[in-house]
DNA sequence: ATTATCTATAGATCTATAGATAATGC
DNA sequence: ATTATCTATAGATCTATAGATAATGC
């Protein structure tokens, strides 16, 4: 049953798409090769004639998460905006599509060098991110460090608002944290 | 090979100790009751004997690491120490024996309610001791708000610093937002 | 008699591979 | 002829249970 180049790519799309979601809903260790083609429509075997093991499609799953999620952000953007969104309660609700930072980060130390690598090329992203948006009239360093804090505390932040089972303490995180960085 | 209930309270014990730590560096769906109990020098049988169930370990496992680790925060302390001790290099080379929220938070959403029922609790506690320690020029709300807001930067900083690659970033992570706690 | 632990094993699930299939692409 | 996918299956590992064992505790 072979298909055309075109076809076999829109598959291998397709479960980039399926893992870069599954994974963050679910954790890297918390599903398997079996789920991850199924949720593309397809039987395990053709993942491995496309990545060849379950890390290296780790490996893409978690660029792959990580690029798409950086295409969402506007050009032009206010920081305070940036941090509303982040730490709203949609977010919040929907892992599977939010931040691959606040989804992954605790299982990154177990993972390879390779997924490691693109997860910290990641997060140097985020930081310049910000950084770019920090008060201009600082220095280069002091606008990496605030930077370097903000994301600390925005994926600090999520991360605790989902794990606790409190709807009120989960908002308060939330909001308490809006309202330090964003004064 | 029956055993006292002595002994028995013991090994009870052991395996809590031996699952508190091997989850905080393994994660709890990345450690098997066989290595839990293995590490405790049992064999898995007596798991069941003494927890009924893995869901029922991890529980009192959770309780057991949050109850442990407060029990080493001095009566005594300023905000400043327990923010550098929090985020020093040594705390986030020793997940096994460091803050179990930081360890388990990504985790915690797909545990049981009776796990994350002793997760928040244990959030909460870890807000009012840092409540406590706010100044106390402020109202009580504005120091919970503070407290939140910390606690997010705390766990976001350990968990990323320990995430990344790049040992530089890594310091960095945990310097920025050092500073930016302790002014 | 009770019970903490061990041994053996069931059944599920997980990653991976081998070989068959069938359509593409030369 | 090549190759993307599927089917079948291997081997490991995971949670859980049943029954045996042997020492405790009455």
């Amino acid at each position: 049953m072979r298909v055309s180049k075109e076809q076999a790519a829109k598959n291998r799309e397709r479960i980039l798409e399926a893992a870069s979601r599954l994974m963050r809903e679910r954790g890297i260790s918390g599903v398997g090769v079996d789920a991850l083609t199924e949720a593309a429509g397809m039987t395990h075997g053709s993942l491995y004639s496309q990545f060849g093991s379950k890390e290296r499609l780790v490996e893409e799953a978690v660029a792959y998460a990580i690029a798409t999620k950086a295409q969402e952000v506007p050009e032009v953007f206010a920081l305070r905006d940036y941090v509303s969104g982040y730490l709203s309660a949609a977010h919040r609700d929907q892992p599977g599509s939010g931040c691959p930072f606040a989804a992954l980060c605790c299982e990154m130390q177990r993972q390879s060098s390779g997924v490691r690598e693109r997860f910290t090329a990641g997060v140097r992203s985020m930081i310049a991110l910000l950084s770019a948006r920090m008060d201009s009239s600082l220095k280069q360093r002091q606008r990496d460090d605030k930077a370097l804090a903000t994301a600390a505390s925005l994926i600090g932040a999520l991360v605790l608002a989902r794990a606790v089972n409190d709807p009120k303490l989960s908002n308060d995180i939330l909001r308490a944290t809006k309202s330090t960085l964003n004064g």
